[in-house]
DNA sequence: ACAAAAGTGTTGTTTCTACACCCATGC
DNA sequence: GCATGGGTGTAGAAACAACACTTTTGT
C-alpha cells in the first residue's frame, strides 16, 4: 500500500520531536454518523438530531462526530450513541463509508456509518437535550442533510436483508415481548401480512423463544403470553441462519 | 453530527483565500486495501504485493493506497486495482473499515477495504512490474503487514457467506467453464464434498447458465460441456436469493 | 352476549437429500 | 478393452404454504 510513496522524518509540533509521516498525502476528517432505529409497536423510527450549527444549521441529521485520536471506529460510534441516548451495550454494526468528495460543503469529510438497533422505550433523552432529537417515523423522515437520505436508505435496506435470516429484530424490542408484536415488527419491516400461525410455528422453532407465565392485556382482553429471549442459545445461534419470512416476501438485495 | 464543534473561516496555504473548515480536528490519512481473490481451478488464491518501502518494507502486504482529494473510495479502489492487475470492470465491493489508531506505525490511517474477485487468468501484471506481486494460495500465506490477516480473514468469511446465496463466485471463472469447474469452487471454499446430481440440479435451476454445444476436454476423455453466464438473467437475479448449498454446509456468520 | 384479539392442527405441495449406474473417450 | 471423469433419475423425508375455528375476557 501507500504506492509510490515514502515516509519520511518531520518536525512535530506539539511534541517537537521528529516524527515519522507519510509524504506528500492530504489527510482529511473522518467521520461517523449513526443510523439509530427503534420500533414503537406500529412503526419503524429513525432518530434525528436537529443540528446547532452551520452548514444546515437547523436542519436534520444523524447524530455523529469525529473519529478522535485515541479511538477506534466502533469506539466513536458507542461515544455518539452513547451521547445521544444515554444508552450503552446496544446493537450497534459498522455498514457503508461514504466518500463523495464534496458530501460537506465545508471541507471533506469521509462518514463511515453504523446503524443501531434500540429499544425504543429505553431511549432517555440526555438530561442536555442538546441535541434537540426527535424521533421521526420512516415514512415521514423529514429532508435530511447532505448525503443522509442515502445512508438511511442503505440501513433500511440491510435491515430487510439481515433480518429475514438473523435474529436482529429482537434488538428493537423490550425484554419481554408477545408473539403478536413480534410478528407486527416483522410485517412493517416488510409492508405485508404474514400468517400467523406459520409464523408462530417458525419462531418457535428457531428455540430462540422462552414462554412467561405472564400476559400482556393492553392490546386484548384475553392477552398474549409474554415471551423473552432465551439468552444462551440467542447467544450461540445469534450467527446461525434462520427463516423467519415465508419465501416469496425474501427481499433482493444483499448485505 | 459533529458535536458541538463550529466550522469557521482558515487561511489556506494553497490557494491563498479564506476557506471555511471545521474547528479543532484532527485530520487523518485514509487508506484503501485490496483483498483480491482468485480461483486456479484447484485452490483460491491471494494475490499480494511485497511493499518496496518502510515501514515493513519488503514484508507481503494487500496492494493499496491513500485516498485523493478528487476521488471516491471507490474510485480509489478502483485505480488501485487496476494499477495492480490492468483489470478494469472486476467485481468490487466495499468491505468494511480498520481504524485501530496505531495499526499502521508511521502515523495514523484509517483503512476502507475493498474485495475483489477476478479471474485469474485475466490478471496481466503491469509492464512495470514495479509492485514485485504474487498469488499465495489461501494455505500458504505469508505474514502479512499490520492488520492485513484480520481483513482476509474476514473477506474469506463474508465470501463464503454470500457465496452461499448469491452467484458472485461465477465472477472468478472464465466466461466458458464447465459445471465440474463450478462444482469444485463451491467445494473448496466450504471445504466440502457435494453430491454433483443434487449441485448440477440446483444451479441449473437457477437458470442463469447456458449450455455450450463445446466440451473441455482437458480434464477427461469424455469432456464435460462448456456453460456461460446468461447475461441477462444474471444481472437480473443478481441481487436474488439462490440455494447452492446442501443445508448442512451454509457458514455461520454474516455480511 | 358480543366484540376483539389470541391461540392452535391438518393437508397438499414443494423442495431437499441420499443414492448408483451408464456414457464417452483417449490411451 | 479399460480407466477416467462426465452425466443422469428416483424415492423417501423435510419444510413449507394455505387454510378456519375455538378460546378468553372486558365491556
Amino acid at each position: 500500500m501507500k504506492l509510490g510513496f515514502t515516509s519520511g522524518l518531520l518536525a512535530c509540533f506539539k511534541c517537537n520531536q521528529f516524527v515519522m509521516r507519510y509524504s506528500n498525502q492530504t489527510r482529511l476528517l473522518v467521520a461517523v454518523d449513526c443510523i439509530i432505529l427503534g420500533f414503537d409497536g406500529t412503526d419503524y423510527k429513525l432518530l434525528l438530531i436537529q443540528r446547532g450549527f452551520a452548514p444546515e444549521k437547523e436542519k436534520w441529521s444523524l447524530m455523529g462526530g469525529f473519529l478522535q485520536p485515541e479511538e477506534t471506529l466502533d469506539d466513536a460510534a458507542q461515544r455518539i450513541l452513547h451521547q445521544l441516548t444515554g444508552l450503552q451495550h446496544v446493537y450497534l454494526e459498522q455498514m457503508h463509508s461514504f466518500s463523495k468528495p464534496d458530501r460537506d460543503p465545508i471541507e471533506r469529510v469521509v462518514a463511515v456509518t453504523y446503524f443501531a438497533l434500540i429499544d425504543i422505550e429505553k431511549y432517555q433523552q440526555q438530561i442536555s437535550d442538546s441535541f434537540h432529537a426527535r424521533w421521526f417515523a420512516m415514512n415521514e423522515l423529514p429532508q435530511l442533510i447532505f448525503d443522509h437520505q442515502e445512508m438511511v436508505q442503505m440501513a433500511l435496506n440491510k435491515l430487510r436483508y439481515k433480518a429475514a435470516f438473523h435474529p436482529i429484530l429482537f434488538e428493537l424490542l423490550p425484554e419481554k415481548f408477545t408473539l403478536p408484536q413480534l410478528q407486527a415488527m416483522y410485517e412493517g419491516l416488510y409492508d405485508t401480512k404474514i400468517d400467523k400461525r406459520n409464523f408462530t410455528r417458525k419462531v418457535l422453532s428457531t428455540k430462540l423463544l422462552k414462554k412467561q407465565n405472564e400476559k400482556d392485556k393492553s392490546n386484548s382482553k384475553k392477552g398474549a403470553f409474554y415471551y423473552t429471549l432465551d439468552e444462551e442459545q440467542y447467544k450461540e445461534n445469534f450467527l446461525s441462519i434462520h427463516n423467519f419470512l415465508p419465501r416469496y416476501e425474501i427481499p433482493a438485495g444483499w448485505d
